[in-house]
DNA sequence: CTGTTAGCGCATTCAT
DNA sequence: ATGAATGCGCTAACAG
């Protein structure tokens, strides 16, 4: 591979006037611009950007943690990061924290080694105290899907309350007393967030909360299953639930109908997310849209804006949820 | 951040002998060992991934190509490569190709100008002759769900045709005459092949092969309700459809559950791929399990050993679908 | 506008 | 077993 030198030593002129020519900026005169031009091309010449980035101290490459990589959520969010930092030609090193404080907090270790110019982070077991630390750091840190505080403006994240608020608001609105609720893991902040939301439109309505109709699940299809076959053995009475995720819910449903309950004749099911497949669930699942597309997509400008200095890229910190009426939960 | 200078004032030592204790093969003694270790501790020492990739020629981080990041198989497939590779201490830097020459032509060369070790592609429409070229040049690459005979050692693939015949073999097997094939875009490798496995059952069983009865789609919920509304539509007899994937399935059974038609009762269905979401329509998809996880594992695997040298990691290079089956297809 | 020089943090000879 | 010296390819002052 051809070094800078090489170029160089064809064109007639020093390295550092080459190295002017490759970072565009500093003025170098048309005519030595095209004898360096030409003898890049000549030679093949591609920069080293490992050695860029060891001089200059910018790796143009930046970190993003993620809890999974499989799931329907974070694909979607990938490929907005990977298509907004891409066309800026920064490189996108990716890590799995499997929601797993130390693996979470090894991954940050493993992503500032490499010289990560900056790290988008999807983390839920690490502590807000550690993040604020980490946030004080030389290494810029943006949050998705997580609210601190203390650090707002490095977060990207959904109003999850007013989305959960809305799903049980809509049921009542159907007429539903008796609404049952399976939940995200009660460690996870956003699935504690949902929860409260849930309850703000149950007393809202002065509707009584029953602890015994809300069961903690796991956000996995699973878990929406148990949580049902624990709601339908319960004994509690309940014409309508709703299900934190949609993959709970799909796993809910798949319950309902082995059982011959109908879905939403019998029971009116809401999910949360909106995701992809929610529309093929038969019956269609109506639920509360998650713009993780756009979270994503809005952490990759934060970076770009805040580490690239690119002024075009506009940051929006607070996404609302929406309500998708489909065909899963009807009037009582 | 510390660096190996600091860490070697600190141990009293060289800097020499640290970088010795950090890439371990060469002699220390155990005693500086120990003080080398505890001066790394003590100022939470992270070697400078860059600065060694520098120096020794090793970027230690491996390119990885997907067509996509959303949807249901990329997903699994990272997973295991970013496991796989995170745990020999290598970085994953992703980039997306999205299906299209140009931009995935464009990703092996941004990928290439970061210094990779190693490239995993996933690509679809890049041709036989480039990628041959490809793995002739400097840097290894490893292709992912794709056999290209001339460099059959750089793939991992799946043995797409059989799985296409498993399907449709299944349902000779229950009864059905008449079978009518959802399948991938022409232009995509996998889909032909599983076309062709398809075409060899019904041959095999002297079924005839109605052209009528095969419907391009295209791999997404949109083609499977596509094509099951052509298929409505075409005045065709079939008893049966097989979907040369579980997305397509999935929206060919929601067009027929709107329809009225009962599934599997009026008509069995057979999806391919296993989706994680295959076990949760309605009914449970009867499928052909597609070992995309594995997948991802064995090109990690093939890098680890022809690029890192790591004896330890044993490569597959085919793997064989299996027949899952569930509740979509019954006997005629 | 262009050339010289000194590192960036580390691996790797070559000595000792 | 350990230390000193050199260079990986490039950027970034600093001169001129």
């Amino acid at each position: 591979m051809a070094t800078i030198y090489d170029v160089s030593q064809q064109a007639g002129v020093s390295l550092a006037t080459v190295s002017r020519v490759i970072n565009k900026n500093s003025n170098v005169s048309e005519k030595t611009r095209q004898k360096v031009l030409a003898a890049m091309a000549e030679l093949g010449y591609r920069p080293n950007t490992i050695a860029q980035s060891l001089a200059s101290n910018v790796s143009n490459s930046v970190g993003v943690l993620v809890s999974q990589l499989d799931g329907p959520y974070y694909g979607p969010m990938m490929v907005e990061i990977e298509a907004a930092l891409r066309a800026q030609n920064k490189h996108v090193i990716i890590a799995v924290g499997h929601s797993d404080a130390a693996v979470e907090q090894d991954s940050v270790e493993f992503l500032q080694s490499r010289g990560c110019d900056a790290l988008i982070l999807d983390v839920e077991a690490l502590s807000d105290e550690y993040l604020i630390e980490l946030s004080k750091g030389p290494l810029p840190i943006v949050l998705i899907n997580r609210y601190i505080q203390a650090i707002e403006p490095h977060c990207i994240y959904l109003n999850n309350e007013l989305g959960g608020y809305l799903a049980t608001r809509h049921l009542i609105d159907l007429g539903h007393q008796h609404i049952a609720y399976i939940s995200g893991p009660h460690n996870k902040h956003d699935a504690m967030e949902r929860l409260v939301g849930h309850r703000r439109a149950l007393a809202e309505s002065s509707l009584h909360f029953d602890p015994a109709l809300c069961i903690e699940g796991n956000y996995k299809e699973e878990g929406g299953e148990l949580g049902m076959l624990a709601l339908l053995s319960g004994g509690g009475k309940f014409s309508a639930v709703v299900c934190a995720n949609d993959q709970m819910a799909s796993g809910a449903i798949s319950v309902c109908l082995e059982r011959g309950l109908r879905i939403p004749a019998d029971l009116s099911v809401v999910g949360y997310d909106n995701i992809p497949f929610a529309k093929y669930i038969a019956p269609k699942l109506t639920t509360v849209n998650n713009p993780f597309h756009e979270m994503g997509k809005m952490a990759a400008f934060w970076v770009l804006r805040h580490v690239y200095q690119d002024e075009e890229s506009q940051v929006a910190n607070v996404f609302e949820p929406e309500l998708v009426v489909r065909g899963s939960a009807v009037r009582a």
